[in-house]
DNA sequence: CCACGTTCCACGCTTACGTCA
DNA sequence: GTTGACGTAAGCGTGGAACGT
């Protein structure tokens, strides 16, 4: 609920393009086309004692390649177990032995992010109804979880915390996205109670300006000709500021947005 | 104290799958 | 049976904070 409720206070609209940048090591890269011809479609890595095979059947259609990754160093990070998950690139069978990606991890470097049953294809999950209104009880309580609360709703759930964690990932995005919509249509109605006002201001102050032509010369008196209302103490004088708190009560009163006219005669101004 | 490398986490963007009209 | 739109789980790249050296 946090994020709704702070969405309120700040309006951030904009459009931005994130700088990408090059010093990733992508050792194959998705497409076919962009293949670094340096890297064979099977390698081995080793690394602190642990070793890695990544092997690569390029299939006919898909040329779904592995694609390892660093988020920022590079080898090291990989080394430390960070690797993403396999991909199998069948149509929608998964015993399709030879259009099959392989990898080999040494287990010991798995974390949670793993696949503990193997790395099997990427398939649909569907949440059951009764883990989504676990997950989004949870999520109403804070929008987003510590390690602790993420292992035990995993459990709960029985789910891999990954899984969790990606839910609530998703779930975020989606409050924002709903929020920038409701953010869009307020600054939308403000727009146009603006535009109005706009042209209601506009309007005025050709009416005003009318007015002045119309009247006679002795009604033009620059601002030094104030005057105090003898009997209520009230500024006089002056140009109409818009028509709205233009005339000042000396007392620090309340001058209720008369139209100010010059005292031309005192009591009949009060 | 500062610089640097590493790890972890959250986010934005994207992809791919399942469902439904 | 096919197709396109849509919802959403999951992957990837990135920035930033925290921590150790």
């Amino acid at each position: 609920m946090g994020l709704d409720d702070s969405c309120n206070t700040g309006l951030v609209l904009g459009l931005g393009l994130s700088p990408t940048h090059n010093s990733y090591n992508y050792a194959i890269k998705k497409s076919s086309a962009t293949v670094d011809h340096h890297v064979n479609p099977s390698l081995t890595l080793s690394l602190s004692g642990e070793s890695y095979k990544v092997e690569k059947t390029v299939s006919g259609a898909g040329d779904q390649i592995y694609r390892q990754t660093s988020s920022h160093s590079g080898i090291s990070s990989f080394s430390s177990g960070r690797i993403k998950r396999e991909r199998e690139v069948c149509g929608d069978g998964e015993e399709e032995a030879e259009e099959t990606e392989k990898r080999v991890v040494c287990s010991s470097v798995r974390d949670d992010h793993e696949d503990e049953e193997g790395f099997s294809a990427r398939k649909k999950l569907r949440l059951t109804k009764q883990q989504s209104v676990l997950l989004e009880e949870n999520f109403k309580m804070h929008s987003t979880l510590n390690p602790k609360q993420k292992q035990a709703l995993a459990r709960q759930l029985s789910l891999r915390p990954r899984q969790v964690e990606v839910w609530f990932q998703n779930r975020r995005a989606r409050t924002k996205l709903k929020q920038t919509d409701v953010d869009c249509e307020f600054l939308k109605k403000c727009c146009e109670t603006l535009t109005d006002e706009n042209r209601r201001l506009q309007k005025e102050l050709q009416d005003l300006k009318a007015l002045k032509m119309s009247q006679p010369f002795y009604m033009h008196m620059p601002p030094a000709t104030l005057m105090v209302c003898p009997s209520c103490e009230r500024l006089g004088g002056g140009v109409a500021g818009g028509g709205r708190g233009s005339t000042v009560a000396v007392d620090g009163g309340t001058a209720k947005g008369a139209f100010s006219i010059p005292f031309i005669n005192p009591s009949a101004a009060c």
